[in-house]
DNA sequence: CGCTTTATTGAGGGCGGTCAAAGAGCGTGG
DNA sequence: CCACGCTCTTTGACCGCCCTCAATAAAGCG
């Protein structure tokens, strides 16, 4: 499954970090370990102990949970920048994998919070963070359609980027094992949402929503 | 809605506490008010601001979440002992509603922060317990059948209770709503449950489970 | 360019939803 | 205690959304 050599510290420190970054993501950088990850490589594995978090210094990572008959459930997915790993007090519920060929600073948990002030509090926010996704994705698994789930998770890369164009970090079926659809149903809503004129793609991976206040009435 | 009246510490401090529960948490009893709410009165409202944090002393709790149109989901169900409205660090995603009578001891959040110890490890606790039952909801909705969901939603009471026969604290609808089904199909699946000699309804909101490891089976 | 993987599109079926009606539970008042 | 009325639950018939299966098309990659 992953043939891809790990290498701590490859990876020169100096990162491109955008502008506007709290300071204190920067003492992170010296704690922890940079490992390089394969696509589709296994980053923790369900059921692991979970004493170590993670950041996202490159690519993206999503987190799964597969049931003993191959059903997949994606719970969310990282980009640059992100932290994740923080689902469990013990041990992991998802598993988490390489979206794509990418670099993670990875974390004693233990030192995390024996760091206390900023760490702490930063700490406390993205697990809160976590909890208010799930809450959202809960609703969205339960309650929306098809249509609703496919524009509801487009209006949510939209907002969380500020490029005209957007590019998809994943491929048709881990789209849809987060919206808990087949690929087949997220192919058609896709091309429904092209022809009704609210996104339009450029590529498989890349669109742009020229209305997006259709976008977000659709996703309800 | 509601034309209960509430009252703060009417309800005599001496509680029956199940022995073996942690101290820690007798603690808390000294530090909030408790508050009475009858049955499907709001505790706390959808998107208000989260600086409280709750505890079940008698009754039962649902969160939930409910769409322009109605659609409604929830988010989890609460037991006497415990707590809740842990779910944000600013806002509610969702409201939280009394599911019969019941009394609530009500705590400042900052108030548990600042104490520091005990109380904080319990609050971290209490949040890691969220998100993972939080993860597990999510499989639920986005991959598992409408039998597994009941029979999952059942043995998940059978586990958390040490009584043979176990009562539901809440009605069809809220089952319902908690696994994104309607009610007719719950009352199907319960049906072809019992039909099967899986669980046996002494009374609608009664039952017993006579065949413990079938019904772990269908949960998947 | 050929091969493999991934995405799209179509046809048909099934699970769960919708609509409707009957039945059970339960409090109220005669 | 029983009659009544309300709410909740169960059951049935039918329908539609999404899944399944299958074929074609497109994209990635050597």
């Amino acid at each position: 499954m992953s043939f891809a050599h790990n290498f701590q510290d490859a990876i020169h420190p100096a990162r491109a970090e955008p502008a506007g970054v709290d300071d204190t993501l920067d003492i992170l950088g010296r704690m922890g370990v940079r490992i390089a990850y394969a696509k589709d490589e296994e980053i923790y594995g369900q059921d692991e102990t979970a004493d170590l978090v993670y950041r996202v210094i490159q690519g993206a990572v999503r987190t799964s949970r597969v049931m003993s008959d191959g059903r997949r459930q994606i719970g969310d997915f990282y980009r640059t920048g992100d932290l994740f790993g923080f689902e469990t007090g013990s041990h992991h519920r998802f598993a988490a994998e390489a979206l794509q060929d990418c670099v993670i600073l990875v974390l004693k948990r233990s030192t995390l919070k024996s760091a206390g002030g900023d760490l702490e509090r930063l700490t406390w926010a993205t697990t809160n963070r976590e909890l208010d996704r799930a809450q959202e994705h809960l609703l969205l698994l339960g309650r929306k359609t098809a249509s609703e789930r496919v524009a509801s998770f487009l209006l949510d890369l939209v907002r969380g980027s500020k490029e005209d164009t957007i590019d998809l970090p994943m491929g048709r079926q881990d789209m849809a094992d987060y919206l808990g659809l087949t690929i087949e149903t997220v192919s058609r809503m896709l091309s429904q949402l092209q022809a009704s004129r609210i996104v339009c793609f450029t590529a498989t991976r890349k669109f742009r929503t020229p209305n997006i206040a259709a976008l977000a009435k659709l996703a309800a």
